[in-house]
DNA sequence: ACCTGAACACCGTTCAAGT
DNA sequence: ACCTGAACACCGTTCAAGT
């Protein structure tokens, strides 16, 4: 008689999660993760294929929250400016950089061994950002704006995550700042 | 009588670096690099004190080469306008992206754990960007024009890197793109 | 003074044996 | 059908013993 299952692929990957944040990426261990949902290890490769297929399943579920965060910035009853909800987007994907370090290079520098995220769901979670671009310099140079927005932000926040900012500053305004330049430049588009 | 040594901590740096392209990251093994340098793996242990402060080496190494390719890009008798020194700059960082891709990663994208490159070399290897930043929006903005296509660069790069160009266009031409664009807007910073 | 084999603790992963 | 202990190959690292 099949017994009742001890744990699921969703408990694992959230777990794998929780992991990234306190111990880093090499605290990751099928172990410390088998133990965390009440389980020995060699169970958790019913659920997972090997730990690469599980890092890269926890990239994913962390895509996915941060695309959840970042949704409604798209509407524009939020704010008529796109500007503005461009802005209020950014610093929700600094945000989420900043609460949960692990899971953002997880998705925005993951290891190169684990072939990152599915392109198919980075799309998706940057539909938002898409339609908030076209609003701001039209259709035609939309995804151009949103590459180059894109770039800027993580590599931005990529330098903060590693501490490349020790110089002093503001950090806060130097994000805004390049940003509100960004924006300028991108703006007369046509 | 001591025997001659049989290997250099230089030696076993560029062999971390060697196999970091060829292997990447998770090939850098103590005995891998042992074997490329001719000696055993506790060897090692004399001239590098474990594995992440070999990877620290070899990440700083790579800077240095990256720095040295960078460099003259600053002499204004190279050609008399900045922005067009800038622009050899930003193709010469992506060709050494292209180039070596793994050493570059070890710069720009560290594994947390090892906690990067000392900031004081990073501070040297972008002297140059920053004397041509100067020329372009004067001193006074030139920190914050530096960095500002530093993001850009290194987030472009890394999107390049993890294969999130797939949507097709032509890269090449969006990198110069934005460059134009990212000069443009932080030129009249006055 | 450097180098080594042996040893230790710890990985990821497989698999036969349990329920 | 899921779970487990035992086992395997492979890590990083230490250390006593060699030269």
């Amino acid at each position: 008689m099949p017994t009742p299952d001890r744990t699921s692929q969703a408990e694992i990957v959230a777990a794998a999660l929780a992991l990234v944040e306190s111990d880093g990426l090499a605290g990751v261990t099928m172990s410390a993760v088998a133990q965390r949902v009440g389980v020995r290890a060699p169970s958790l490769y019913k659920r997972v294929r090997d730990r690469d297929h599980l890092i890269r399943l926890a990239a994913e579920s962390a895509l996915a929250d941060l695309a959840a965060r970042i949704a409604d910035h798209a509407d524009p009853a939020r704010h008529p400016d796109p500007a503005e909800r461009l802005t209020a987007l950014a610093a929700d994907l600094r945000a989420f950089a900043r609460d949960r370090p692990g899971s953002y290079r997880l998705v925005f520098a993951p290891p190169a061994e684990i072939a990152g995220v599915d392109p198919g769901a980075f799309a998706r979670a940057s539909a938002p950002l898409l339609a908030v671009a076209a609003e701001l310099v039209g259709e035609e140079d939309a995804l151009e704006a949103a590459r180059t927005l894109t770039a800027w932000a993580t590599g931005f926040i990529a330098m903060e995550l590693a501490g490349s900012f020790q110089l002093g500053g503001d950090v806060d305004r130097a994000f805004k700042y390049g940003l509100t330049r960004l924006v300028t430049a991108l703006r007369p588009a046509s």
